[in-house]
DNA sequence: GAATGTGAACTCCTTCACAGCA
DNA sequence: TGCTGTGAAGGAGTTCACATTC
């Protein structure tokens, strides 16, 4: 056994390179819209919101796909970008909790890009179940075992209040879900395998209060916090 | 010119801190809503899922306030923190884009703690104007500079489409704002000295793809992006 | 000439180890 | 003894400089 098991198809590509590798994907797409079919890293970043260097960097994960002198393949560079984040296929979604952030995510149109779809929303309340909502009908969280194997439901969005999120995440993960997106304002245990992803709306605006309060005005004294616009 | 200006009144937070200390915030609220009056770094950092040493780390960014061998004064902390993220006066919200997540906002318990408020809410149709959400009424976009006058409107949030993100933000700061949340999927150009955060939520389901796709299962190799649960 | 790809420097953040104090 | 506070080490990510290729 000389080599490394390496059990993962995706070749050691950065947490932060990820996150952006999706705003890139829908600026190639607008691109394309427009019948462009080539950009260069430049267009690309300003598109983006980033500079050059962190686009091509970026991209460099992926391995080297782009022309000297010239720029990306736009169609080639959407197929590479599409095929590393592993949405060449459909990923249904499952919300929890129709209060009126559940609702409004389950009618969102955001939701239902690249092979996202949701198929499927639930409430722990039963005054709820039956309902209808953006098409949908409102089914028992107890129902969730069995929807997850007829619809083959991959992620799970709690869009619990923060005291049910917790039994609503060990639903889903009773049911064999392995990727959570939360907007409950709590702190989840789960088990190890488990992928969690956390919105957490009031910290946004705690995080711009304080960069108000702090005057973090012209040269920022915060680094990260507070992105001012490119030019584009 | 021997040294920096610094023209800012807060003392040098990271910022991966500040993004933090809303969390140790809301576990102190809950934990003096139970009677709780001190708590270890231990229990802190597992109520907010982060480890003793990085909450340690965080709160010694705002002095030592502990007590060594005994732990944290809740009431005493939860001033420092609130003091720290500038928390102790109103911030009046102006939410832009009334479409099914600009309601939903509007409505959201989550956006009504810590001194935020949801004074206005805008869209840019007047099919809309005058229309009823989570008892306020929708005004005209064009009435922005008046209404940010009166309400002294501190933070916009921009919950509109893509395409008319630009425009809306531009009206923001035109007006005077200089804080804002969106949730546009679209890159803002703004003047420097205006704090934007970004929410994007079709990225999060990206990322979740990406992950299971990936097969960042049992100890996953990508750092950062999912959060398995700490034992709680 | 123009733009990509990348080693290296630099900055930022997290974790560790342990000193300090009640 | 128990828990905080912190310098130091380690790791991750960004930016720079420049060699490379069309």
């Amino acid at each position: 056994m000389p080599m490394t098991p390496s059990p993962s198809p995706h070749r050691d590509i950065p947490a932060a390179t990820v996150s952006r590798l999706p705003t890139y994907l829908r600026a190639l797409h607008s691109a394309a819209a427009q019948g462009v079919t080539t950009v260069s890293s430049g267009q690309l970043a300003t598109a983006a919101g980033v500079l050059p260097t962190q686009l091509r960097k970026d991209l460099s994960h992926l391995g080297s796909h782009g022309v000297r002198g010239v720029g990306y393949d736009v169609a080639r560079l959407i197929v590479e970008i599409t095929s590393a984040l592993g949405l060449g296929r459909d990923w249904p979604v499952a919300i929890v909790g129709m209060g009126n952030l559940g609702r409004a995510l389950t009618a969102y149109s955001g939701f239902g890009t690249e092979g996202f779809h949701v198929v499927a929303v639930l409430d722990r309340d039963p005054a709820l179940v039956g309902e209808r909502v953006a098409g949908l009908t409102v089914r028992h969280i107890d129902e969730l075992p069995t929807l997850v194997a007829e619809l083959g439901i991959a992620i799970g969005v709690l869009a619990t209040p923060a005291d049910g999120a917790q039994a609503a995440a060990d639903a889903l993960v009773a049911a064999g879900i392995e990727a959570i997106l939360t907007f409950a304002p709590a702190a989840l245990a789960l088990p190890p395998g488990v992928s969690l992803r956390r919105v957490d709306l009031a910290t946004e605006l705690h995080v711009l209060a304080f960069l108000r309060h702090g005057g973090a005005g012209i040269g920022a004294s915060v680094s990260d916090l507070a992105k001012v616009g490119v030019a584009g």
